[in-house]
RNA sequence: GGCACCAUAGCCAAGCGGUAAGGCAGAGGCCUGCAAAGCCUUUACCCCCGGUUCAAAUCCGGGUGGUGCCUCCA
């Protein structure tokens, strides 16, 4: 049984699915930017999150959103949009930033073993439907027209703050928002934004020329795709006090009714002990990472060392770490996959069980992991090799092509040190150990390691 | 100021009432001419003070400390 922590109620709750085919959406990238490591945790989070759903056997049918327009640099709904503001810093077209910072992201998605969901929305490919939402919620009365754009009313929906539980008046008071004096509300939020002329990326709608609002994309595409009601929506920690908080109050006005089952939220990844972000600049890609010398692997494997739902301070010591335990992982399973011994049917069950529980308590992945640990220590055998497989299923460590140490070491040596390491085998043959510890750190200035082995040596590049 | 969350070995991190998983690092040993790698062994009474309980890291109260949100952000 698979319980899953519900951002709304704050507790952890029985998934029950509305059917077999579980709807999930999950709020994308903005695409005006590289995703930093931080952005690709919350997805590692989605993707733990699917493969889990389908280890319990449900099909799935997610939705992806890709945002190119509509989102604002600032809530006071008077900011840029991020995709002009970019379009305007680099001299290209909002499109062509957009096509290439997605197809980077999906690289890097790629790159990290996470799955791509079923549908991708990008949101200039839905303004109609975006329209028609906010067309909806003007019938219903729960939005109004001012001179710049249209507005949800808040002051109409009951339960306003639900997801995040504050106190709306409270967080008024210290606003470091402007009051726009046509909005009835200082937390009503543009739906729709109207644009003047020269405004690069605009529609015609019934209010003129203009272009969407942020949180109407999600609710707008949600619906297309999934229906009135989804599953589950994921995002990270940051979305619940305003975006989702609003995708609640738009979709429920305009549905009357529960419009998502589980809210679930990825913690965010702190750097140095202190929040990262895009604005403060200290954030890192997941090739400068690879530059630096971590597969995008060793990233993911220090992800699923914790919690979804717990801070991470990312610190190269504990990318240092992760990348030296999964090399070691992959290790242990050569080992098995070459395993000669015989693992009973009850031990197998045994850590089969111990590792689902683990999953389906709230995606335990660390404690999982754990679990494959322990198991990896009994005898090598290839029963526990396919088990491994299996659980590979939800850890996306690509444990199937793991390689031994030595398999992947190039056979690319220079010949000149190829020659050094000759010298040396000779003088450790003749048991000429000065010359022999002499030239073994000539090579290891040469940046090559050699290890010795009975009656043959192999090099490594170090 | 308001609202949350968190506090477990040098580091990361599970555990959520019955006497502390796992990983990294370290230490000792095996192996090696010496190393490296590998293998074996080994390292905690859970921030502090009260309380509840036969029993608390785990529940309650009060501290202290940290982080996040209340502005765009995964």
């Amino acid at each position: 049984m698979l319980k899953l922590y519900n951002t709304l109620s704050r507790e952890k709750e029985e998934f029950k699915p509305q059917a077999l085919e579980v709807t999930i959406y999950s709020c994308g990238p903005t695409v005006y930017n590289y995703a930093h490591i931080g952005n690709l945790r919350t997805y590692i989070f989605m993707d733990i999150l699917r493969r889990t759903l389908a280890f319990d056997g449900y099909n799935l049918k997610g939705v992806m959103n890709i945002t190119d327009v509509g989102h604002l640099l600032s809530d006071a709904d008077d900011g840029e949009d991020k995709m002009v503001k970019a379009s305007r810093e680099m001299k290209k077209t909002p499109e062509e930033i957009a096509a290439f910072y997605t197809s980077v992201f999906f690289k890097d998605i790629k790159a990290l073993n996470i799955g791509t969901p079923e549908i991708i929305a990008k949101a200039t490919d839905h303004i109609q439907e975006m329209i028609d939402y906010v067309c909806g919620l003007l019938e219903k009365g729960f939005a109004y027209e001012t001179s710049d754009a249209i507005y949800f009313d808040i002051g109409k929906f009951e339960g306003y703050g639900k997801l995040s539980r504050l106190n709306l008046d409270d967080q008024i008071a210290g606003a470091r928002v402007e009051v726009n004096s046509e909005k009835r509300h200082p937390a009503d939020f543009a739906l729709w934004k109207k644009a003047d002329k020269n405004h690069i990326m605009q529609w015609a709608s019934p209010w003129g020329m203009g272009y969407p609002g942020w949180h109407i994309e999600c609710s707008a595409m949600s619906k297309k795709y999934l229906g009135k009601t989804l599953d589950i929506h994921t995002g990270g920690v940051d979305h619940i006090p305003v975006h989702h908080e609003n995708e609640i109050a738009q979709s429920e006005a305009l549905e009357g009714c529960k419009t998502v089952n589980y809210w679930l939220h990825g913690e965010f990844m702190l750097v140095d002990g202190g929040k990262m972000s895009k604005s403060l600049g200290n954030t890192y890609r997941i090739d400068q990472l690879e530059e630096k010398g971590y597969p995008p692997l060793a990233f993911r494997y220090f992800c699923l060392n914790a919690h979804y739902r717990k801070k991470l301070n990312f610190t190269f010591e504990g990318l240092d770490a992760a990348k030296v335990s999964l090399g070691r992982l992959y290790a242990l399973t050569c080992k098995h996959r070459g395993g000669a011994n015989k693992t009973s049917a009850e031990t197998l069950k045994k850590y089969s069980d111990e590792f689902v529980d683990a999953i389906n308590d709230d995606l335990n992945i660390p404690l999982a992991l754990g679990i494959l640990w322990t198991m990896f220590k009994e005898p090598e055998s290839k029963e526990l090799y396919s088990l491994a497989l299996e659980f590979d299923k939800i850890l996306g460590l690509s444990l199937a092509t793991a390689k031994q140490p030595d398999e992947s070491a190039e056979p690319e040596i220079p010949e000149n040190v190829k020659a050094i390491a000759e010298e040396r085998w000779s003088a450790r043959i003749n048991k000429n150990w000065a010359e022999s510890d002499r030239l073994r750190n000539e090579l290891t200035q040469l940046g090559y390691l050699v290890i010795d082995s009975k009656d043959a040596y192999t090099l490594k590049k170090s």
